[in-house]
DNA sequence: AATCTACATGGTAACGTTACCATAATATCA
DNA sequence: TGATATTATGGTAACGTTACCATGTAGATT
């Protein structure tokens, strides 16, 4: 494989000539230019970015750690990181732990050694050990979607509590008062979070007894739940127990919820409503009726970015002054999308 | 951050005996081992991989390049690629190409200069020019699911050929005569060789006029396929032109089909049969009832990879002498299972 | 004529690691 | 007892690039 000595001895200059008409950096004439740029056509020259990064201390490597590829609504997020990075000349690693610390760590020791330049990290739980060793190797960090407890750290999120709150309010505004929420695993933040909004909006209402189901933010959790939400009910022989409204907190889980409920000869909404956060997967539903609070994926990957990217500059202005710069929190807003899920609950036949 | 140089010092030993230690390769006493892995804890040291790469002519990094991630299908694939890459030490960088040769070109460069020990690709076209790139930097590939026309190479694929004559057999089985296939792009080995199966399974049936649509692996193009081929039957104002049987020729162009003729109020199978390739995500169907051609993606995966490790090793082993090994096709079957999307075709009502 | 600036090119060293070769002590064998 | 492995450690150079500094020319400015 050719290398700019190569190219640099072919073109008739020294390498660091080569290397400045390579990369237009600093100055060179029109001849050399052509010199070299036909030696390296001539070759078949590629950079070497290994001793190029070596070299210049960056990789242009951007990482983005999240918990499942498989949900749309982290491959739009992806996509907005992508857009963001390549527009700013970086590239990105994708990585999927998922959910699984383990993975989480295996991947930011790689990364690490790979030395990107910096790290955007959807924590798969609230283990700040993992954030301390980002730290120790003094690699930019921002993270997405979930707060962790007992860490300050750039930060870009929706509203989970202010969207849960909407969408329980709405459910409450069209007459249910049995209303259950199908959530995801406690300590992670924005499944937390609309636990919260959930339960302020139902104690507002005056509604003593909240209906709280935690499970993962996965099809079969979501399944779960539903059957369990739909068997509580039927254990205590009383239909009228039985929910009249599910809230499942991702698009996961309302699949889930769905498939349980066809299974369970449960018509939505006829015999029961269903709202959800997140939208389902354009590929889900031959026809979407699911009223869904739908947070801004793409524009949560591209902030992120963004903030990631000035951090960079930041560390790498003021490599010297150690000035302790405050951490960044931004809130995008959730909206809600008003479609058939959704019905006044039934007259409990008992 | 700490260097190799920072744990010997403070281990009291050379570089090349703390990189030693690191690696498990070559001696050390059990002493000077503690020594070492104690002055990397102390240190937070983390080996740089840029570094290590450089002198060691090797990445342990192979490259996917395919053209949609977002497709369960690939997932899938993904999952064997990465699950073979990892038990052997490798890690792998994901590429989506969206079907774009522009794109893909970019991602080979950047994979290039990055060094990769090897690349797996699914061509988005059959341009020959960016294999003979990938041949000259000397770079391992193996092909994955599509041939190249005037391409020798390693490859793994599905009968595609064979899978699309059993599905159709199928149908014609269930009296089918009026059978279209809404397939993908022309020019892409899998989508052309699934015409070609279909196209057997007619002609044999003594069936003169195939069906053929030609578009995307997407589902807006089976949607609009499906579009086309209602209304071509309209447009010649005879119902009974209509094709009773639908064959999508993969799982996005079902979907796309699927959603086209519920807005057409064509119930299935009832009104008409449909059969797919691929089977559909999970998350798609409440409930399955497709019935489809399955093709092993995971075990494609593995096998691709695997092929393409050897290779490795074969380069590697081999370095000095050239002697031309000829290329492997590995040729994975493709399995029927039928649900109930087909149904003997209605008596056209005129 | 002296000074300055923009342009053009090159030399040397360093990034952090390991390949390769060398040395030496101890253990094993015939 | 000498020869031969086996174990243990280190020195030097090289992987391919660019940062940093130095040099020189030509034209512009005082």
């Amino acid at each position: 494989m050719a290398t700019i000595r190569d190219v640099a001895k072919l073109a008739g200059v020294a390498p660091i000539t080569a290397s400045r008409v390579i990369n237009t950096s600093g100055y060179a004439s029109e001849e050399v230019r052509q010199r070299v740029r036909q030696a390296v056509e001539q070759l078949g020259y590629v950079p070497n970015s290994l001793a190029r990064s070596l070299r210049s201390h960056q990789t242009l490597m951007l990482a983005l750690i999240l918990t499942d590829v498989t949900n749309p609504f982290w491959t739009t997020v992806a996509r907005g990181v992508e857009d963001a990075a390549s527009q700013a000349g970086f590239n990105v690693i994708f990585c999927n732990t998922d959910e699984a610390q383990e993975k989480q760590d295996r991947y930011l020791e790689m990364l690490i050694q790979k030395r990107v330049d910096g790290i955007l990290l959807v924590p798969a739980r609230s283990h700040a050990q993992s954030i301390r060793f980002i730290r120790q190797q003094n690699v930019p960090l921002v993270l997405l979607d979930r707060r962790l407890l007992g860490i300050d750290a750039d930060i870009v999120r929706c509203d989970s509590e202010g969207g849960a709150y909407q969408l329980t309010r709405l459910l409450l505004g069209r007459g249910h008062r049995r209303i259950a929420i199908l959530s995801g695993p406690p300590g992670v933040s924005s499944a937390d979070d609309r636990v919260a909004g959930y339960c302020r909006a139902i104690l507002e209402a005056g509604i003593p007894q909240p209906l709280i189901y935690r499970g993962e933010f996965t099809i079969s959790s979501g399944y779960q739940m539903t059957c369990a939400a739909l068997g509580a009910a039927a254990g205590s022989g009383r239909a009228v127990n039985a929910p009249s409204a599910l809230f499942a907190s991702n698009n996961f889980i309302a699949i889930g919820a769905l498939k349980a409920l066809h299974d369970s000869g449960v018509a939505v909404p006829d015999a029961l409503s269903l709202a959800a956060f997140d939208d389902l997967p354009a590929a889900t539903m031959i026809e979407p009726f699911l009223t869904v609070a739908v947070q801004p994926a793409y524009e949560m990957g591209r902030q992120a970015t963004q903030l990631l990217l000035t951090r960079l500059n930041d560390a790498a202005s003021a490599a010297n002054t150690s000035v302790h710069r405050s951490f960044q929190e931004i809130i995008l807003p959730v909206a809600i999308i008003e479609r058939r899920s959704i019905r006044p609950p039934q007259i409990p036949v008992v």
